[in-house]
DNA sequence: TCTGAATCGGTATTCAAGTAGCGATATAAA
DNA sequence: TTTATATCGCTACTTGAATACCGATTCAGA
């Protein structure tokens, strides 16, 4: 099912779109017609070759002197990544993390919209957070089977993940953005990302404890 | 300052090392008194052999036959992130994100406590959020010198993150856990981890979009 | 029209990290 | 006591990404 059109992007490029998106989006706001790798670079504070690199995998032709065209380039870089078409996702866990989740505006922004919130806590079901129905864990794998969601945002405790995880892929998740330090096992063709804050927290005070 | 006795990690070892972290604790809990690199590769879905070398650069030797003597491993561990003396930082931004971050159990792990919690609103001032009190923006410079806090985490909106990451690093901030989709300018030696949540999502939806 | 400067786009090099192979060693079992 | 084996720890090798370099192009201004 793989197309082989498409040439595969290196992982860091596809992490630096967003963040080009977003700038890109900004320099348009302010009337640039014409987005430059320099320019962009100097903005982001990244190597301009590098940014040049990302730039041109996206597929848009750039000119001399100018630049890449920006609404052309907005367009190939949302494409590359699947932001271009809306996609539904559910959330599994309404605690704090989860309705933090629902209220985030970014997703608007990568035409992902959340349509159904799941918890465990019968008591919450029913209630609205962020104007999401919570609903029982139970009605999960119906409508997420019903809807054909394929992505998932996982917000439940470590020892309830792997357990949601199975019953999200059995319905026909493909994807699931990990919030828990569970370390998922799913079946091949399925792609779990975790978000693991312990990670960069890791990163910083190592760095300070270093530097003394 | 640099400490040169200490040689340094490569990033995605450092990254893996909360992971491992949490799989040793389990593993002790269970009675475990040694660690083998492959029955923790096999735990957590790793390369045995990758897992090794990460185990090594933590500078405790390993025994044939049995492994890495549990305690000392996860002491060294921990030296090795900073996370083995206790660390005090601040969280700015008690929004929906910043609450949550408020109630996060993960940092008592880490061995960092939260120990002040500011808003630029003033009407949220006074109030206690999962046991911290928050503060007025205004306090913050002052507070943070004081306390000779050098850890701070930014869950301000996109617009007020580089402001309040100057005046975090003119209080005395040496690491900033950046959570606003802001790219912030800092000045050398000042370290920024940016925890951007587009980026997962990007990999994530561009696998699906390739898989078909 | 001519000249110069900024930018793109490709190639080559370097560097870091992951992977593979293998001998050394201590432990458990015969 | 001997033997088999799991595991460590070292030394290449490979891969992937970042960096450096340089020619090609086109636009702006003289």
């Amino acid at each position: 099912m793989e197309n082989p059109n498409e040439n595969p992007l290196p992982l860091p490029t596809i992490r630096r779109y967003p963040i080009f998106l977003r700038a890109i989006g900004e320099m348009m706001d302010a009337g640039e017609a014409f987005i430059s790798s320099s320019v962009l670079a100097e903005r982001l504070g990244l190597d301009p070759v590098l940014t040049r690199k990302d730039l041109a995998m996206a597929g848009v032709p750039g000119r001399p002197r100018r630049g890449y065209p920006a609404e052309e380039l907005r367009a190939a870089i949302n494409r590359a990544l699947g932001w271009d078409s809306a996609t539904d996702a559910v959330l599994v866990g309404t605690g704090s993390l989860g309705s933090a989740l629902l209220g985030y505006a970014g997703f608007k922004e990568q035409n992902l919209s959340i349509v159904a919130a799941f918890d465990a806590n019968p008591r919450l079901a029913g209630s609205t957070v962020h104007g999401v129905k919570v609903r029982p864990l139970a009605e999960m794998a119906r409508l997420v089977r019903r809807l054909k969601v394929h992505l998932a945002i996982l917000t439940v405790p470590t020892a309830a993940a792997q357990a949601c995880a199975e019953t999200l892929v059995e319905a026909g998740v493909r994807g699931i953005l990990n919030f828990s330090s569970a370390q998922l096992s799913v079946p091949e063709g399925v792609i779990v990302q975790n978000v693991d804050l312990a990670q960069p927290l890791a990163v910083l005070s190592h760095a300070i404890a270093r530097h003394g």
